[in-house]
RNA sequence: GCCCACGUAGCUCAGGCGGUAGAGCAUCUCCUUGGUAAGGAGAAGGUCCCCGGUUCGAAUCCGGGCGUGGGCUCCA
């Protein structure tokens, strides 16, 4: 059931106690403030806490925190019960007209329907809430303000930009302890920064906001990724394509994308003759392009036609971040024609291919969206009788797999709708990373067909899906998922020889050789270091095998080496190439921590 | 785009209530040739994000940009 600001209710005793803290923030506010008014403070799952939105009047910094958080304290030292009480609506709209609460009466107006309206009282606190709460203040003990930022009155640009302050709450200190360590660790597992470490990629001003450089060892993950990825689509009857970042903008006139998708797209390269090119935000049309090249039997079909093709949206600049969100990547993409009949299995065929990848990259935590159209009118293509059609061929796949699922009212491509797999970053904060897609509209409007076996002129489906998502996206996640030490067929360097001592550095050079001639990465450290610190700094970056050689190595012609868990083992180096080159072909997942 | 914070050497950060800056690591040179996570010495390295303003003087104060991070909105 709904509340009044549109958040669940919820008996979860933590919930409740963080809903509870909500209002303690809002009370300790309203004290400090004067004429401050309340909008909404709902818990929080995710990050787990809660906020609350003020309108101020004026600027707040979070320099102000320190002294509303140890107001709140004070607060709930002090013992006061929250009051649950149901008043006449007349009433609750009389004592929030008397505290010149705007936004409460709006709330009042818009969501309580009947004439009883609750409320709950902390002291001289009074909001609109459903509840429940915890009986006192004092119930509240462990709990921080984190930041302060803008949100808007009910998540509308439109209207006012309010301050919203989040904290999180834990019933006890040792478990609010253990969250703020976790956040901790999380830092260190950030993408961005152990991209910087690890010199994975960069972003620079001269070149823009939003357009990462992948920088050599970066790009050699990239491209065992891409790799796996396009040996894996060949092999389940993939066709691979390349094509161009720009078209003329009339193919996205006939897309629908230049007026439905058209805040997301560059403006268009005009020359003087007229013409007009557009940088791609999709792959479709072109792929729909290299559909038309023939005239298709339904023999040919399904038809996959895949491609690592390179998209370019123009993301708000507030919303960029690192490698995650960015204004130019390549998505894994690939549109499926086929009849209608084929239509679910070429769903279950996609949905298996991203749980493969999932699997084998280690992505092993997600969870599925179906995301569908909301009842705006003009914000989508087609009838509803498709869309249903296309729902329902999605979450019947997605069933016949046994397959769990939420749904995402108001998420749903401009074309149809589609199922999300949604993964976490180490904040655990949630993104789309696969997805898949049914499509009735696009084959309309570019007309689509393909011969029957009656020889009639019939239309295809399309599905789109991407499924490992943008190799961008995808490097953030797996930076933080193996918090930079990655499998060893993806780690660009796979291998560190470090001799011992100059007089080993001969031997060195064949081992590497060795190694390289069966295609593995190896770097020799010849620094004139010792042996720790060339350990020590393989270690930092996280390498999979240091292969230490000195006198003995050379004599036996082994090599003395160490896994990234400091496991050693002493064997011929003809042994050591297949036990290394046996791990990256199989593609091994290091062991968990 | 909007709100909040931040922007000092390649990196991580000190410092500076207005008098053109410092450490550690990294880099370079030399010494060292050492068996499983930092050997030693020296050198070099900065228009203190950018542009204006105030001032005898701005990295420091003020204004405006740009960028980064966290949110809002949105999304692969």
């Amino acid at each position: 059931m709904a509340g009044y600001g549109d958040h669940e209710v919820s008996d979860d005793p933590l919930q409740i106690l963080r809903h509870s803290t909500a209002h303690l923030l809002a009370a300790a506010v309203t004290e400090l403030y004067p004429g401050v008014k309340y909008a909404i403070g709902p818990a929080i799952k995710e990050p787990p806490g809660f906020y609350y939105d003020f309108d101020f009047g004026k600027q707040v910094s979070d320099a102000e925190l320190p002294a509303i958080e140890s107001r709140m304290r004070r607060l709930a030292n002090a013992d006061i019960p929250y009051v649950h009480e149901v008043l006449p609506r007349e009433q609750a709209i009389e004592e929030f007209r008397k505290r010149g609460q705007d936004y409460k009466l709006e709330l009042i107006a818009d969501k309580v329907s009947g004439d009883g309206v609750s409320v709950y009282r902390t002291g001289d606190f009074l909001d609109l809430c459903l509840g429940p709460h915890v009986r006192s203040t004092r119930d509240i003990k462990a709990f921080k303000l984190q930041r302060i930022s803008g949100a808007y009155w009910r998540g509308d640009e439109k209207r006012p930009q309010l301050t919203r302050i989040y904290g999180t709450a834990w019933q006890t200190q040792r478990e609010l302890d253990d969250y703020l360590k976790f956040l901790e660790e999380a830092e260190k597992r950030d993408h961005k920064k152990l991209g910087k470490d690890l010199k994975l990629f960069t972003v620079d001003d001269r070149v823009g906001p939003g357009l990462p450089l992948w920088l050599p060892d970066g790009a050699t993950i990239r491209r065992e990724l891409e790799r796996f990825i396009v040996d894996e689509e060949l092999m389940r009857g993939y066709l691979h394509v390349r094509t161009p970042d720009v078209a003329r903008l009339d193919l996205y006139r006939q897309s629908g994308h230049a007026q439905l998708y058209a805040e997301y797209m560059y403006p268009p390269m005009r020359f003087e003759d007229g013409e007009e090119l557009e940088l791609r935000p999709v792959n479709c049309p072109h792929h729909i392009v290299v559909y038309q090249t023939e005239l298709r039997s339904y023999r040919d079909l399904p038809l996959r036609i895949a491609e690592i093709g390179n998209n370019w949206r123009y993301e708000r600049s507030g919303t960029l971040a690192g490698m995650n969100r960015v204004r130019a990547f390549a998505l894994n993409d690939a549109h499926i024609f086929c009849t209608p009949e084929q239509l679910m299995d070429e769903v279950k065929g996609a949905i298996d291919l991203a749980l493969y990848f999932s699997k084998v990259l280690g992505i092993d935590e997600f969870s599925y969206r179906l995301s569908t159209r909301d009842d705006v009118k003009d914000k989508w293509l087609g009838t509803e009788e498709q869309w249903e059609e296309a729902q329902a061929a999605l979450a019947e796949a997605l069933e016949s797999m046994g397959q769990t699922y939420e749904v995402g009212k108001g998420e749903a491509a401009f074309y149809g709708p589609k199922i999300d797999f949604q993964v976490r970053d180490a904040h655990r904060r949630e993104f789309t990373n696969s997805t898949v897609q049914v499509d009735f509209q696009l084959p309309q409007r570019f007309e689509l067909e393909y011969v029957a076996e009656d020889g009639a002129r019939k239309r295809p489906v399309m599905v789109h899906r991407g499924a490992a998502g943008s190799m961008e996206r995808l490097f953030s996640y797996l930076i933080e998922r193996y918090a930079g030490a990655f499998p060893t067929w993806l780690h660009p360097t796979q291998v560190v020889v470090t001799p011992i001592a100059d007089a080993h550095n001969e031997y060195a050079q064949e081992v590497a050789a060795r190694l390289r001639a069966s295609r593995v990465r190896v770097e020799v450290d010849r620094r004139s270091e010792r042996l720790d610190r060339k350990i020590r700094d393989a270690k930092l970056k996280k390498v999979p095998y240091v292969a230490v050689v000195g006198g003995k190595e050379v004599e036996s012609g082994h090599v003395n080496a160490q896994n990234r868990a400091g496991e050693k083992v002493d064997m011929a180096l003809e042994s050591f190439v297949e036990m290394l080159t046996a791990e990256i072909a199989e593609r091994r997942r290091p062991p968990q921590r």
